[in-house]
Parts: C-alpha cells; structure tokens; sequence
DNA sequence: TTTTCAAGAATTTTT
DNA sequence: TTCTTGAAAA
C-alpha cells in the first residue's frame, strides 16, 4: 500500500474506516453534512485499487460537474495518475452518454448524435406548437418540457402516457389535452434529427440495458464496483440503471444524507434511498454522524432549523470543533445596502483577520440576486466568481458557433440547422424555412435531407434555392475536413469561413466586441482541449470536443495564476463544497423559502433541506441578510424576513444590529411616492438606519450634476448633459453622447461618471 | 426578407 | 431592470 493511503487510512474515524475498507457487498454510508463522506468515498476508491482491483472496473457517479471534477481531483492525489485516468467517474449525464455512443447504433441512433440542451428542447417545442397551431398561452414551452422531463424522469413514454387516464386528465384539468400529441411529435423529432435531449440520456440508457440483455451483461462485468454519490437525489431513471447495472455483482456503495436531498424539481425521489435496504438484503448500514466542518454553534443551529421537518432518517450530527462564532444575522434596508453589508463583512475580515478573499462564498436562492452583489463587489474593488448563472456555452454567439459544428458532424441536427441558416444572414428567411420544415414532415427526412433530396419539389424561388445550396456546399466543405483536422484547427477555419466576426465588428458596438472576444475565448478553450489531450494521446476530433462540452456548465477560464477570489453561486450548486466564511443573501419569505414552494409541505421541506445545505457549508462563520425591501421586476417589493430564520435555535445566532454608516444609500425605483417612503422610515425608526442622512446624500449625489457637465458612462461613452428635468431622485439628463448621440437617462441609474465640470 | 422599435414578460433550483 | 417577441417599416 502506498504510504499516502496508510497514512490517511490512520486519519479516518471508526465508522469512516469500516465504510472505506468494506470492498464487497453492497452498503449505504448515511452520511451528515461535513461528515467527510468525499474522504471516505475517494479513500475507498484507493484502497480499492491498492488492492488489486482494476480501475477500469470502478464506476463512480455523480450529480454535478463540480462534484465530479472534485472528486478526480482528489482521488488524483491518493492514486497514481495513470490508475486514476482509468476509473469511469463522472455525472450520470456524462457517464452515460459516453455508453449511448458506443451503443447508439442498436438505439437507431448514430454515434454522433448530438445532445440537445434545455433551450434546444425549448425551441423545438416551441416550434412544434406553433406548427400545430395552439396558443402559447395555454401551451406554454417551458412548462411543457417540464412536464415531458418528469414524465421521462420516471420512464413514462408517450405510449403509457396515451394509456394512463389519470395522467391525461391532469393535462386535461391544466388545459392543454394536446399535450400528448407534443411530446409525441417532440419525440419523433430529436430522433429524426439523431439527437437526445438530458433526459433522453437516461431513458435510453434504460431502454438499452433491457432490451439488449447482452450489453446489460457486458457492463454488469464492466463495472464491478460501483459508487453513487448524493443518493438522495437519484430520480427513477437513474435509480433502476444502477439496480440493473449492480445486479450481478451486488458491490455497490451508495452515500447519501437524506435531509440533503434538494434536486426532487427534475425527479429526485428520496424513497430510492429510504428504501435502499429493501432492494439489497445484505446490505450494511454505516452512519457518519460526526461534523468536522463547521464550529459548534453552526452545527447546532443547522439541526435546530432541520427538526421542523418531519419526514427525515434518524440521526445526529455532531461536533468536537470549538464553539465559534454564533451565526450572525442582518437586516438591511434594500437589496443594495445588503450588497454593502456584505462587501463591507468581507473588506473588514481580509483588512484584519488577513483571510483570503476564496475563504468567502456569497450564496443565494437564484440567480438574479447576484448582479447587485457583483455590483456592490465591483465598487469596492473585491475579486469574485460566480459559478453557473447564464453559462458561457448558453451565450447567443458561442451557440451559434457550436450550432455549426455541430451541424457538421451531425448533419441532422434539427435545431442547429434552424438556428444558423440565416445567421450571419444570408438571404434565407422565415417563410423558407417553414416551407422546409413542411417538406421535411411530408417526406419524413430531416430538413438537411430535405435540401440534398427533395429540394426540386418545394416551391422556392430560384435565389433563394441558390442561396441554399451555398449553405449546404459550405456545410459539406466542413464536412469534409473532420477527419484530417483537429478540432481546433476546424473549428477555426470553420469560424474564420462564415465571418461571424467580421458581422460583429460591422456591428460596432460595445456588445459585439465583447461577443467577439468571447469566440477568441472559446476557441483559445478548444485549444486547451486539444492540448490536453494530446498530451495524454486522446483523440483531439471535433467529436470528441462536442462531446466533452454538451453537458458543460462551466467554461474553465485557463487562467493560471488562479486569482484569489470570493465565491458567488446558488445554493444548489453549492453543495458539496465548503467554505471558512458563508454569506446566505435573500432570507427574505417567497424568496427563500421561495414562493413557488409554499403550497405543499413537501415543498416547504426542501426548501429546508437547502437552507440546511447552504448553511452547513460553512466552517467557522455564517452570516444571513435579509431586507426589508427589494427590487424585483423593476419594482421594489416590500419584503419580510424568512420564517427560516425563526426556526433557528435563538442561542446560537445574533443580530448585527450596528449602526454602520452606509454612506450614499440609493434608493431604486422612482414609482414609490415620498410619502410611502417616509412611511417605510417611520417603520425602521430606532433600528439601524438614519434616514435623513440618506435621502440628502443621495440627493447631493444627483445635485453635483449640471448642464454642462463632462460625463462618462459605461456604454454609451463621454457626453455631456444638455438639460437636467425632473425633481430630487427623478431627475432625468438629456445627454448628448459624442459617439453615441442624444439620450434620456435617468441620473440615479446611470451611473455617471463625472469627467469635467465646466 | 430584413431591420427596427415598442410592448410585454420575467425569476426557482441543474444535467 | 433586461430579455424576448411580434408587428410595422424599409
């Protein structure tokens, strides 16, 4: 045995080490948060191997691509590189698409099928409802993917879909008795254009693994070992190809912790781990009830907010960590001041304390909460990242690009075809393309087919069909590139041939040369890629690249100096991860418990559960904010705290309640009448806000501008101010852009910058 | 067919 | 607020 493992195998407590050492059979490892289950799970992993056990033979799954990535990385470290290269690690997502390329020929698919993300699917089935007809209001495209994911999370065709009453009648009761006739045809054509969408992934997984007993059989011996990581948050799909592929051998190792399961929106069933002990009667149990994460008063406070829920396996997490810090709690006036608050939190521990800014995550409920904290961090000069958001692979430009090779390697590719006949436009409008998709339903090919094969029989004028035909030679041109060329090399000449830069530098604006950039950046990630790759003598094809981004989220910026930075990102993707200082923003009712959530206790429990994730995440201090009132929909919208709060052990938080000269504090929204403001003051009197202060400092802020005035803005450049309306707060400049011309700005939005006053 | 502009919607969470 | 969509104009 190596002596890095002998060494770590001495750092595991009792139970931690009987779970790593238990090679055979199958167990489940119950593990509470900051139990060290990664640590037992990358230490089996290991020890597996130190004992002659074959990589090749270890599946290991996950649920995010950051847990996986975590996992490799740590398991680098135990294993020599070469052994770890071996191991099938990786999403279920991943995983198994990687099988359906091998297998894809006995599905009726090719290996280069193509793997639709969720604005694919959005737009196919946007598609379809028009083609039928219906309203997009009581058909609404997000909704009824949804509602095909769910069905397809727990392997309901559309043919046991027909045949199940009640489930009809729900759609029936929602007003869309259509809805069968859609996913039908949103089925028919991800096949006709070879690809599959997330969820088709796994229902055709499942779908090979019982039809062809033979492969079932070849990767039941395959994989002998297998780990699943977050068992609480398998759906149906996911939970019967582990069954199916555990069958024979019975070694595998699921952890999981029920009172983390937070994924139930896309089908995760908690039951699969309630009930793991039912499907393998063998089965051992190991609990990991010790916390080495957190301090005394984090643990406690956590499991004082998860007892109010009652659905939950028994078991208590418990610490030998110092007492700490008790869990601090803010209110603040507006969703900018908590911005503040939290800048000012981080400035004042790295100024004394000497913490590094990565010791810091910034976490929230969704998405849009942290432009106002990345604008409170750009003001005070704080280094961040977020992490998921709008990807860089959902950017309009990047998917174009991606449409076009992926047209190339699969031609048949519904989607990205739509989505770049016309793009840098070349004369091909919506009334041709619909005429294509007609013809491609009456013929039964894909609309590329469509065009090789048929074209002679729709009625286009001749221009248009010409320029058609110089969209398909270019295509075909692309094509035939792809096996002399790597995917750098292609995907270069091909972005250099359809002169999509040259659109966005004609474009001239601000957004364009940032567009711009982001291709340089995509292209400088396709070469990292190769360069990878090349180094461990993978294959470097456009295939192997397309393969490698459709399931990613992340866009691993190659910068080596790994800047040290805060950490900005929802509570989902946080799990998993750990932090010396958490910051949870938005403990605000509707938001967080979020609002959706409310009708159902079972909803109302997982929005726990994630509070209870994000709040478990921290190691020695966690601080809540909440506000009294936040912009919303272009609106401030008055806002309570969260129940959430309440619910924990009152011993173990405190109140900031300090008096912190906030400085020009903006308010945001001009349709909120003076009086109802002051009304809002009178409420927070004697708490922790002056509000004269404010109001005159933000309108000293607006005074300093005047006609004449010299001003920057961020996109429209230097101007200077013509005329100045309006009263105090609503004062609007009409400003004369000297490369951009005249505009009506609101003065305290637009965050002018004053160069010169005359 | 393409471009422009105004009105209306939008915010759970991820693969 | 920002993004998307649809209609009208070019």
């Amino acid at each position: 045995m190596k002596d890095i493992l002998t060494s770590n195998i001495n750092s595991l407590n009792d139970s931690q080490k009987k779970a790593a050492l238990k090679m055979h059979g199958p167990i489940i490892i119950v593990a509470g948060a900051g139990s060290g289950k990664t640590r037992v799970l990358t230490f089996r992993i290991a020890y597996l191997i130190s004992q002659g056990i074959d990589p090749f033979s270890i599946l290991s799954l996950t649920f995010t691509n950051k847990a996986a990535k975590e996992m490799k990385k740590r398991v680098g470290e135990l294993v020599n590189e070469s052994e770890s290269r071996n191991i099938w690690m990786g999403t279920f997502h991943s995983i198994f698409a990687k099988i359906l390329r091998i297998e894809a020929n006995k599905l009726g698919y090719t290996s280069s099928f193509t793997i639709y993300d969720t604005q694919d699917s959005d737009r196919l089935i946007s598609s379809i409802i028009k083609e039928m007809g219906l309203s997009k209001d009581s058909y609404k495209p997000k909704q009824i993917r949804n509602r095909i994911s769910t069905l397809k999370n727990n392997l309901i065709t559309v043919e046991s879909y027909e045949s199940d009453f009640e489930l009809k009648e729900y759609d029936e009761i929602a007003k869309r008795p259509l809805f069968g006739k859609i996913y039908l045809e949103y089925t028919k054509r991800c096949f006709k254009s070879n690809s599959m969408d997330f969820d088709d992934l796994l229902v055709k997984t499942n779908e090979l693994l019982n039809k062809f007993p033979e492969t079932l059989a070849k990767y039941q011996d395959r994989f002998r070992y297998i780990l699943v990581d977050e068992y609480q948050d398998t759906n149906h799909s996911q939970y019967l190809i582990v069954k199916m592929l555990a069958d024979k051998y019975h070694n595998i190792c699921v952890v999981g912790d029920d009172s983390q399961s937070i994924y139930s929106f896309r089908g995760a069933n908690i039951n699969n781990i309630l009930n793991f002990q039912k499907d393998y009667e063998e089965v051992e149990v190991f609990k990991l009830e010790q916390n080495y994460r957190s301090t005394k008063n984090i643990v406690k406070a956590a499991n004082s907010l998860i007892n109010h829920n009652k659905f939950k396996l028994e078991k208590t997490i418990w610490t030998n960590n110092e007492e700490g810090e008790k869990v601090i709690i803010r209110k603040c006036f507006s969703d900018n001041d908590e911005g503040k608050y939290v800048a000012k939190s981080i400035l004042e521990n790295v100024d004394k304390n000497k913490s590094k800014y990565s010791s810091f995550a910034i976490l929230y409920r969704t998405n849009a909460q942290s432009r106002i904290i990345e604008e409170s961090f750009r003001k005070n000069n704080i280094p961040y990242k977020i992490y998921g958001g709008v990807s860089f692979y959902q950017r309009k430009e990047i998917k174009d690009i991606l449409a076009y090779l992926r047209l190339t390697i699969n031609s048949n590719d519904e989607e990205s075809l739509k989505r770049i006949i016309n793009f840098p436009p070349r004369g091909i409008g919506n009334t041709t393309i619909d005429k294509l998709i007609v013809a491609s339903k009456t013929y039964d090919l894909s609309i590329y087919d469509v065009i090789i094969e048929k074209i002679n029989f729709i009625k286009i004028n001749s221009g248009t069909k010409d320029k058609i035909f110089d969209f398909v030679n270019m295509i075909e041109s692309f094509k035939t590139m792809v096996k002399n060329y790597d995917a750098f090399e292609l995907a270069s000449q091909i972005t250099k041939r359809i002169g999509i830069v040259k659109f966005y530098e004609n474009e001239g604006t601000a957004e364009g040369i940032n567009r711009i950039q982001n291709i340089e950046e995509l292209l400088n990630g396709v070469k990292n890629f190769i360069d990878e790759r090349n180094q461990l003598n993978e294959p470097v094809l456009l295939v192997n690249f397309l393969e490698e981004v459709a399931m990613a989220t992340d866009f691993e910026v190659q910068d080596s100096s790994e800047i040290d930075s805060v950490s900005l990102m929802t509570v989902h993707l946080s799990k998993g991860l750990e932090f010396p200082c958490v910051c949870i923003i938005g403990m605000e009712e509707n938001l967080f418990p979020s609002s959706m959530s409310l009708d159902s206790r079972e909803g109302l429990e997982e929005e726990r559960r994630l509070f209870y994730v994000a709040l478990t995440r921290a190691e020695k201090k966690a601080i809540l904010t909440f506000t009294n009132n936040r912009y919303r929909w272009g609106k401030v919208i008055e806002s309570e705290e969260s129940r959430f709060i309440d619910e924990l052990d009152s011993s173990f938080v405190k109140y900031d309640k300090n008096n912190y000269n906030e400085g020009s504090l903006l308010l945001t929204n001009p349709t909120i009448k003076y009086k109802s403001i002051k009304n809002k003051f009178r409420k927070l009197e004697n708490s922790e806000f002056t509000h004269n202060e404010i109001n005159n400092n933000q309108i000293s802020e607006i005074k300093k501008f005047k006609i004449n005035t010299i001003v920057k803005h961020s996109i429209f450049g230097k101007g200077i101010i013509k005329s100045i309306d309006g009263q105090k707060q609503d004062s609007r400049a009409k400003i004369y852009f000297y490369e951009k011309g005249e505009k009506n700005l609101l003065l305290k939005y637009a965050k002018l910058q004053i160069i010169d006053t005359e």
